[in-house]
DNA sequence: CTGTCGCGAGAGCACCGCTCTCGTTCTCTC
DNA sequence: GAGAGAACGAGAGCGGTGCTCTCGCGACAG
């Protein structure tokens, strides 16, 4: 059964790719990943430096499936929460997605910085990374656009208050309204970039240590900026 | 005459770490932090790398140089910006101090990412950096400070459509409201620190490529970002 | 003139990423 | 069942790194 025994080596190899991908998360959460050596995984699976090459052909690609991962693992735990959170009002499932990825963030910052954080410079993402790096903002991005499009047309368009999106603006963040169907409308598809950033750049700003003698009770301060975001976005609370 | 042969002395070590640190900063743009090596800054400037270890005890030590020679940089052009703008209505000066910090941090990215993007782990940034890493967000809080003094009671508190701020969130944004006099309101303090996450989180967004095929014209996008930002922080136009 | 001190040079240590070679072992084909 | 071929782990080695130590030289102070 050629087969069956090919699958057996392949299963010893796949198993020692997640050993080595095991002990690079764990030295990526203890040194960073400027100080992750292979020498030093090498060192953890009981092998010599040279063998792990056999598995990633370079230090960097060792990282970049430990970046993939990453994105995967908060894409899913977002998913996760939103999923459960089914059947609730947007506003809500918002706070929920939101908080989502803060704890993840907050549970794992080096995975988090790796994905969000500076890049490596001479360092490009590969094609895989893109697809996972959506996930998340897949989620927010499909809460706000049921509600734009179970809203009546009266209210659509921009609210009082809120400046008017001029033509190269919405033909700017059209490919992000597009991968909605039917399409969020440009004004909805600025303030939502706008959220995203106000949420990666808050988290950021709270993992890097930025707020620290700044903001005494980070946690209410991030509900309270979800309140700011739902408000701005007009998710309905019921 | 001592102190002058001193002084010789002294301008002979203060112009030896100045060109230490433009050959370090210089190979920061290159290669990055991570890759910045105390070697090949002592070739480029021409000494044995044990030589450098007199002007920084580490290498880590030079990298902090440039992290607070950053951040003043950075609050330089923001505040000299901010200063070139004076008379100018509120909201015209919140967006040159916004577009003084982004277009800094676009000729400047890895400087920008040393101060905001993730830091090195095992790095605790020394309190020197306190002070400079705060000088742009005292610009920012200053243009919305004026605004709120100036305007009318009847016009304070939560605009319509605003969430209330809690007891708890009120006593958590204190510490920033109280840097003004008279203190910033706790409203407009957490306004104003997610206006802060927002523009942070754009520039890092785009800064490090997130924003690739989402946002057709940054330009334009980051100027309705500012827009909304002005709306939402209810700066006068005029 | 002598003592002291800061400086740059050099050697050296332990580590790094990565390459190459070598002997072994396992799998597939005839 | 035997041989070809691929995959594997070990080891040596190259050029690089941060950092330490010692050394000799020159400038300054007493």
């Amino acid at each position: 059964m050629p087969s069956a025994s090919r699958t057996a080596r392949d299963l010893a190899r796949v198993e020692l790719t997640r050993a080595i991908l095991d002990s690079a998360r764990e030295q990526l959460r203890e040194v960073g990943p400027a100080a992750l050596s292979v020498r030093a995984v090498a060192r953890d699976v009981g092998m010599v430096s040279s063998a792990v090459y056999r598995y990633f052909p370079s230090r960097d690609s060792l990282l970049t499936a430990l970046l993939v991962e990453a994105y995967d693992d908060l894409g899913e735990a977002v998913e996760r929460a939103h999923a459960a959170a089914a059947g609730s009002p947007p506003a809500v499932r918002w706070r929920v997605a939101c908080h989502a990825l803060r704890d993840w963030a907050r549970d794992q910052p080096h995975r988090y910085a790796l994905a969000y954080g500076s890049p490596v410079p001479g360092y490009v993402a590969p094609a895989d990374t893109v697809a996972p790096a959506g996930r998340v903002a897949t989620v927010l991005l499909g809460i706000v656009g049921r509600v734009t499009a179970d809203r009546p047309a009266a209210d659509r368009g921009p609210g009082p208050g809120s400046p008017a999106v001029s033509d190269a603006e919405a033909r700017s963040v059209e490919p992000v309204g597009r991968l909605l169907d039917p399409p969020l409308p440009p004004a909805e598809t600025a303030r939502l970039l706008g959220a995203w950033a106000t949420l990666l750049g808050h988290v950021s700003l709270e993992l890097f240590g930025h707020l620290e003698n700044a903001v005494l009770d980070l946690d209410v301060h991030f509900a309270h900026l979800l309140d700011l975001l739902v408000a701005d976005l007009g998710l309905p609370e019921g």
